[in-house]
DNA sequence: CGTTATATGGAGAACGTTCTACATTTCATC
DNA sequence: GATGAAATGTAGAACGTTCTCCATATAACG
């Protein structure tokens, strides 16, 4: 009995009432293959089976063999969801605050390319940023008894994740918090990053130079966007421009354009700007040329995360690139660290490095009044 | 005591014998709200707040008013692994082949956006195009006991997938085995997409018209690239040009971009093109801007996926949009449907759309020989 | 061979929940 | 009040694995 519908419009089926799990239990899969299974063909204990899983303590090499036997035989796969009960899943929960950050792509393939060898295995979660989704999301992932968490560019304030750090090994990636004592934190110095875009403006020749940054609800100078506004300004001094401009580009969609649009028409409009994300310093570039302002040659613009629709022909973004993967590796094995039983935090900046384009050349004074 | 390093270079930290978890287990936690507790506080018994939590026949109001009292006073959160141990862990699995797709975060968000009223919490496991990576990916989430697996474009051919559905309902995206009977499909209608757009390039006026579409590794008829081609030629056709030219670019990185430059500088160049996806398409568009082909006065384009990418001002790419995030929504709706007792196997088909930009727009006989 | 130390494998309970069977209570009818 | 049907709440076992304790076997030494 096979149903093909094709949709172009029309209602949905409706959603039955997900509490009602009365009608329909999970169908009994009896023949999964489980280590009382592996015990009876090997002629062991069940023990002998787990501790020989386990690696633990007290087996035999003809036992082993037995088991390994026995286990290659059969297929046996350990039920995660049972082990997790009593011992270790072997998962590492990965929580993602919006899946379409440039970065994202990157520190996912780093993780995997470290637990790929391994037992070990990854499950992401994506979750909306607020507080309330992400505190769920990473409850959910302590109910599934995941081994440790990797928390991706959190939203959530450092006492929140303390908290759930007591109950589960946690390491953050993009979230600077060096002072804490109950989790690690791994990130690119978003400081030094800025400070290179800074310093290769300046090595351009442009001196007329502000950051566009992002608005008032990242508060936190945990956060990114704070980090890299502390290095914009202390590299602007160091270079000897004393005054730092940073614009504010709202959160709130529909005016982020807006604003972008109003930066771009300013009589007093920069020379070069130095853009907080790709994200937004692409959809800077796109106005950009909407509105007739020439980049580089009537603004310089550098942006950060090195995304790679950067580093398409059409787009030529330069850009702060502070390699997702290596931070996803150093990571992961923070966080197997942790699980291991190391309770002393880490807290690891790796350097970023610009990678140059054609949104920033050599300043020429090309004074273009009106 | 706090660890702070700088990582420019140098070596990483060794990851340890995975296997060696003799040494160090899980913390016991033993501060957990459990259902012990629960009814406990509420005077009753364990059964009787399990038949609360799974809504289940033979509960009067004033114990589940007492029991619900003591589940919010305690902040009990049930165990996800122990619930899967016997009935269900409320887990929905979605197996995403490349991150990159551009697809994908459309796909999440229907997925979430359909999840967030309900119980169920979906966890993603991302795998490479292997045929080994994949099956291990769905394996785990088998033995984590997740109730249900959405499986996104994946590679894997249909009576491997039939297999792991006898044991776990299953849904696939991006996936078109209409005949196949132990799992669902949801796919945009592929076909009628790219019949779209060529029709919307003979309504442009462009008689002149070629496909780039993928090499040969994705040899099945399921797969996407091999429904856009079988549109493609059928809408050539009917259109009166019986020939339906295809390039294919082939999967193998380093030669993709040769290939798209060697079409791009032939003498016999079509006047327009219909490339697969969107992803390509966009690469197309950077090499004929640095190779002096205007777009779309030389050569037309349509791409497919109405990427974000695709949308922005810099690079205006006219695309089939199949809505990732309604595929996303019917997919999950499909498998609660399955996870709840349906057999009979449902092949759903969406009707894309034409996003129309600026790589498409009416022909103009500008010859411009050499 | 006897003694001591160490290694090995297994019994039984734990982990946190769901499921089944059924004793008891409640409700409706005469 | 008696009878029968339906509703209710609980006891005990299951799910698949890990952990702890300890009886026994093995190895080393005098």
């Amino acid at each position: 009995m096979v149903v093909l519908r094709v949709i172009g419009d029309g209602p949905q089926p409706q959603l039955r009432d997900f509490m009602s799990v009365e009608d329909k239990q999970k169908p009994q899969r009896n023949d999964r293959v489980t280590i009382r299974t592996v015990a009876s063909h090997a002629g062991v204990s069940v023990a002998a089976v787990s501790k020989v899983m386990r690696n633990a303590y007290g087996v035999s090499e003809a036992l082993r063999a037995k088991v390994t036997d026995a286990i290659e035989t059969l297929g046996y796969r350990p039920s995660r969801a049972a082990r997790g009960l009593r011992g270790r899943s072997f998962t590492i929960g990965v929580l993602l605050i919006d899946i379409r950050n440039p970065f994202l792509p990157e520190v996912i393939a780093g993780v995997n390319g470290v637990l790929a060898p391994s037992h070990y295995q990854a499950m992401i979660g994506v979750s909306d940023a607020r507080v309330q989704l992400e505190t769920s999301l990473i409850e959910s992932m302590i109910d599934y008894k995941m081994d440790g968490l990797i928390l991706v560019a959190p939203r959530l304030p450092s006492d929140i994740i303390a908290k759930f750090a007591v109950q589960i090994p946690i390491v953050t990636v993009g979230y600077h918090d060096a002072g804490a004592t109950a989790f690690d934190t791994v990130n690119a110095d978003d400081q030094r990053g800025a400070e290179i875009a800074v310093e290769a403006l300046l090595a351009c020749g442009y001196r007329d130079i502000e950051m566009l940054s992002l608005g008032e609800r990242e508060g936190h100078a945990v956060s990114v966007v704070r980090q890299r506004e502390i290095g914009f300004r202390r590299a602007m001094q160091r270079g000897g421009l004393g005054a730092a401009p940073i614009g504010k580009i709202p959160i709130a969609s529909p005016r982020r354009e807006d604003a972008m649009r109003k930066f771009l028409a300013r009589k007093d409009r920069p020379r070069a700007v130095f853009c907080w994300s790709d994200l937004d310093a692409i959809t800077l570039l796109s106005l950009a040329m909407e509105m007739g302002v020439r980049v580089p040659e009537d603004l310089a613009v550098v942006g950060y995360d090195n995304s790679s629709t950067a580093a398409l022909g059409l787009v030529n973004l330069a850009s702060i690139d502070q390699s997702g993967r290596e931070l996803g590796q150093i990571a992961t094995r923070a966080l197997i660290s942790r699980i291991e039983g190391r309770t002393a935090s880490e807290h690891i900046l790796q350097v970023p490095s610009l990678v140059s384009r054609n949104s920033l050349t050599r300043f020429k004074d090309t004074k273009h009044d009106g």
